[in-house]
DNA sequence: GTCTATAGGCAGATAGAC
DNA sequence: GTCTATCTGCCTATAGAC
């Protein structure tokens, strides 16, 4: 009953994991290749190049959950009152949908844009500012709603503390999730990690100003 | 009046800004005896190889912070109330003393830690248990005693998330300190960055339970 | 200790047969 | 569309002259 995939879609698939758990500078071709049951060759024939390889992996993930993302906090602008915690519950349902195109998907985004991030210095980053800019853009204004005490600059340098946060817990969750196995017993899922994050991401972004304290 | 620095300093100095610039990986011999002025053979025959480089970059750095930060977590533990604050707190010294290694020292370790977690899984990262696990666990206990609302597998993946936050804005606190100056007209150096930081992580450790809420 | 020269391997990309 | 074979370039590491 195995589906017949498409020697594209197979790249993909074999990329997209392979890039999640070493970053894309990590994995060689050669690697994806084999995984993926085709030739070395067809990487080429169907993408072009390595670079737009990633950008095609990326591609998939953003064009899905960007818009739900937007329509969510959309929906929550027109509220009278906003909380930091209504702003980052609007990234469960969207990240979570990404499951539709792999098992894994919530994390393996969250990887991707870890690695891109850290990566790729500028390149990724301008892309997704470029395609996806109002997003950022309404995530930003409906956080400093929610936290009037705080300077804009202060929510910039926030959410990037929390971007880190989130993605330095997806990029090394393999292995937080067996240690916290073996030290607590308890089995962790992906979404798990989501629910233990969310609180410490809200908590950090309604902190008072250091010049409050 | 340059002073006169042996070869082996050389490559260390010029290997510290790369790999905390690039990542381990992706800083080669060549680009690093080419910045230092020595010849490519030289790391090989001062440090073996150039994983052997990379833990001396690191040790450098560790063996200075590492018991500092442990003398100033052990004065933290004989006071009869601890919060959460005093407890990154002090971390601003050790991380500061830092400078006596390169003026960028601060930047430069947490950067170098960044890239230890995300690219070596496990191999340095048992290294640093090994060698400083004393440290890891008495900041553990004196954020549980700060916390004890939280469990000891909260504080274990709150404290991961506090590395995650930390170690992303310095890795990408170039990127953010320019664009930071683009839109906010603010100059913010490393270790104002790390006066943001401290608000934000005391906030997110601090933060209930999730079923608290 | 420092150099040149080179070994040996893996990378991305492509030409051309089928 | 898919394959084999190969080009070109960069990497780490080392042998051996000085």
């Amino acid at each position: 009953m195995a589906a017949r995939i498409s020697t594209k879609d197979k790249i993909l698939n074999a990329a997209e994991a392979l890039f999640a758990e070493h970053g894309f500078e990590q994995t060689s071709l050669r690697q994806i290749t084999a995984d993926a049951n085709v030739n070395l060759a067809s990487v080429n024939y169907h993408f072009g190049s390595k670079k737009a390889l990633i950008q095609a992996v990326i591609a998939r993930y953003s064009s899905l959950f960007m818009p739900a993302l937007d329509a969510k906090l959309k929906q929550l602008q027109s509220h009278p009152q906003i909380s930091t915690r209504e702003v980052f519950d609007c990234f469960r349902e969207p990240l979570r949908e990404l499951v539709h195109i792999n098992k894994r998907g919530p994390a393996i985004y969250l990887s991707l844009l870890g690695y891109a991030y850290a990566e790729i210095q500028g390149h990724l980053r301008r892309f997704t500012m470029q395609e996806y800019g109002d997003v950022i853009l309404r995530l930003v204004t409906l956080l400093h709603a929610a936290n009037p005490q705080l300077t804009a600059e202060d929510v910039f340098w926030r959410l990037h503390f929390v971007l880190g946060a989130t993605v330095f817990a997806q990029v090394s969750s393999q292995a937080l999730q067996e240690i916290a196995k073996a030290d607590f017993n308890s089995d962790v899922s992906a979404e798990d990690i989501i629910d233990k994050l969310i609180p410490f991401i809200a908590g950090g972004l309604d902190a008072p100003h250091e010049n409050e304290i």
